[in-house]
DNA sequence: ACCTGATTCAAACGGACGTTTGATTAATAT
DNA sequence: ATATTAATCAAACGTCCGTTTGAATCAGGT
């Protein structure tokens, strides 16, 4: 493993922990084995070093499994957008614990420049999907406002096991965790699906 | 205002905008207008000035509305449910912004001991709050896990545009903030009311 | 062997930080 | 008015940090 790789692991590590001000280049360099100039060397500098963490944790946020697609079943959109919702569920708990899941969480609390390129480049085809596949189930039934509700609805119903899990953990338990991934998005594809029914139809006033 | 709590206020917005480890005492004592010195006589240090901070900020976090409960009107869960959840709603998107609301955000994110108590203190009787309207809109047909299910299902709906703020920001605009609350408090309502249509019949396979 | 460029290293630089110090001023009691 | 305590202040201390420097080491080509 070169120098370079070494810092780009330890620095995920530091900087999951103690978040960018809070993680030093000395911890990370000793971490790597590497002399304290490592960083400025191979990277710019600590911030440049921290943009590129983010990007590579996020890339690998995934776990290997692919996002299921509309276009991978145009005719069954219902069946897509059930998968979708349990991969992202499984996405989500299964990085909760780790380097990666802890640093998304704090970009979130405390934006750095980093969070622009991250949300362009990465987050918004994930999200940009989930629209397309929320408009097709709909049968294109539904404004542009309505279907970014609903996908936002779905995101945070699965976000709370990840954004909140600190909060979780520290009320009455059984609280739920990673081993209740296919309980959590079972329940809420159904309750997404139920959504669907009689969607133009407002009931009295 | 004395010099204490002059230093009290300048470090919630301090703290709010930089964090525990970001922020500076020289930085609070300039807003505050004392010298460098005062933090460390009137309160012990700096991590103890943070802790009265948090304290203070968790305290101040109603915004004077009170929680709709089911006590309030016994007879009529549903619509309390709505008020509850229209009540959470603008409660998190008005602290949106604000260092209380930013605050309780790095907790979550890098939760420290203070955690603890806010989680036991004044979140437990929200959540517990939410989880007494569920059952009682349910007719008490619903287990207690499905319960504490759907109650995340609506927090997380909710709390979505308080964590993910800085990320809905930076997708294709139009985004949400304060200004819609009642059209997202709305379309939460909407959805949730039409989960307890037919709740125990299960669709086919 | 020699040159050339890339990489590593120990050491130091300059700045920012939390905290301490000791003198000075304000407030209070006798 | 005097003594005593509380509060404020400018200045400095020691430490940790990101970054720079310039020499040393390594790699590959000629």
């Amino acid at each position: 493993m070169s120098t370079r790789e070494g810092i780009l692991n330890a620095a995920m590590s530091v900087f999951g922990e103690h978040g960018f001000r809070g993680g030093t280049v000395r911890d990370i360099c000793d971490r790597a084995g590497a002399n304290v100039a490592a960083v400025n060397y191979h990277f710019h500098d600590k911030a440049s070093l921290y943009a590129e963490v983010l990007q590579h944790a996020y890339r690998n946020a995934g776990s290997g499994e692919p996002m299921p697609t509309l276009a991978d079943a145009p005719d069954q959109p219902a069946t897509q957008l059930g998968a979708w919702i349990a991969w992202y569920v499984r996405r989500l708990l299964h990085s909760g614990g780790t380097d990666v899941g802890r640093l998304m969480a704090r970009e979130m609390a405390e934006p750095t420049d980093a969070l622009d390129d991250l949300a362009k480049g990465a987050v918004q085809p994930v999200f940009s999907e989930l629209g397309r596949l929320m408009d097709a189930v709909s049968g294109g039934t539904l404004e542009d406002r309505e279907i970014k509700l609903r996908c936002i609805a779905v995101i945070g119903q699965c976000l709370v096991f990840h954004t909140g899990r600190a909060m979780l953990e520290r009320l009455d338990p059984p609280h739920f965790g990673s081993e209740d991934a296919d309980e959590i998005s079972s329940s809420i594809i159904q309750w997404t699906m139920r959504s669907f029914d009689s969607s133009n139809v407002d009931s009295g006033p």
